[in-house]
DNA sequence: GTCTATACCGTGATAGAC
DNA sequence: GTCTATCACGGTATAGAC
């Protein structure tokens, strides 16, 4: 009973505040409409997980962790499976993509949420600065060290710009704003990762070969 | 910071509103914030744009309609430009950045501070909706249909899908999180939006070409 | 140890007095 | 145009029930 009781509330306001965190922003969340979203009373939140701003901490690193390492596997697998020929750029790019995807097509609502609140603060001046070095820079750096050896010509602050550019894309993508349903009049859908994922590789490939390519 | 004296006194609560509405957004900032940023009573804000909401809107659509009639300007000259010739991607692309360039280096800080309005209006799956239809979804749309003429072979959602890839890099460029600063060890800038925006152009006219291309 | 009820105190938006 | 009062709401601490 204990351990049930504890884990299935404390989960349930960390999914609760993952998703309005995600929608709202922090600020435009308050702690009882969590605690009611979580059917739990308003001061629980606050044992399990200190003040606000912790438990934004403690949605955000719950699955930063996961999704870096599923992020450096990936790397990893894909460079064994060049077996010591340089990767493709193509490689590299899906390498990067891939456990974004697999975490969307989950069917776990929760990874979806995670990742429209990973747009959130990768958008946000505030929370950019303070909860990206932690975890995901560090993966940024080796992602950019396999780009450099894909295009051994490119300057550093070439491939800098054009990963911004990707990064850009991406938190879009993941912000599943819905702007592209209205644009396209409903031939494109903001939840259909498939298709925002297969021609991202594409393009971003295309893009850092003309600006870093040799 | 903010503003104790200069322009007219709603003019300055404007100025002030959009600064900090960009940094901290719509739910971060409070009116008294705004008041005293403004050098102003609190209720004054109150009294010449109504709700915390409408200010939010006034702020919003000031230069809305300015940014949008110089988009459509700049695709138009680029158009007359090409003088009968077909434009090429390239320089579409120009046409659909420059103004942004343009208001950027303007010096005035008020048109930096509402470009990283529009960006967190652009990644914001609430304000999206809201906000985005009104003015500058129909700019997009001549965009889109320009695109079309330089890509007669291109099929309507390779060509949104890859829309959204630019409108997330210019988002991400335009939130100026200066996180580049970070990655590159300073190598590159945030605030640098020559270096930006040239980057910009090879890298998209390449992912168009290689999503869309003949 | 887990959880609920409640109280506190600061802050915010806004209306109405001046 | 300005100042102030009001009143609701928010974050958080505490006391104690299970």
């Amino acid at each position: 009973m204990t351990n049930k009781g504890k884990g299935s509330k404390s989960q349930r306001i960390l999914d609760v505040a993952e998703e309005l965190f995600a929608l709202h922003g922090y600020d435009g969340v308050t702690m009882r409409q969590i605690a009611k979203g979580a059917n739990v009373d308003v001061a629980l939140a606050n044992y399990h997980f200190g003040k606000k701003l912790d438990l934004f901490y403690a949605v955000f690193n719950r699955r930063a962790e996961v999704l870096s390492s599923w992020r450096r596997e990936a790397l990893l697998a894909s460079r064994e499976k060049a077996a010591g020929k340089p990767q493709t750029l193509e490689q590299i790019i899906e390498a990067f993509l891939l456990p974004l995807k697999v975490a969307q097509e989950s069917g776990d609502p929760g990874w979806r949420n995670y990742l429209a609140l990973l747009a959130y603060v990768m958008t946000s001046p505030i929370w950019n600065k303070i909860l990206m070095p932690e975890v995901f820079d560090k993966r940024v750096g080796e992602f950019v060290e396999a780009l450099k050896s894909a295009l051994p010509n490119a300057r550093d602050d070439d491939i800098h710009w054009c990963y911004q550019y990707v990064s850009g894309a991406l938190a879009l993508t993941l912000a599943q704003t819905g702007r592209i349903d209205r644009l396209s009049d409903g031939t494109c859908l903001s939840s259909d990762f498939d298709a925002a994922y297969d021609h991202m590789i594409p393009f971003v490939a295309a893009g850092f070969r003309a600006v870093c390519g040799d």
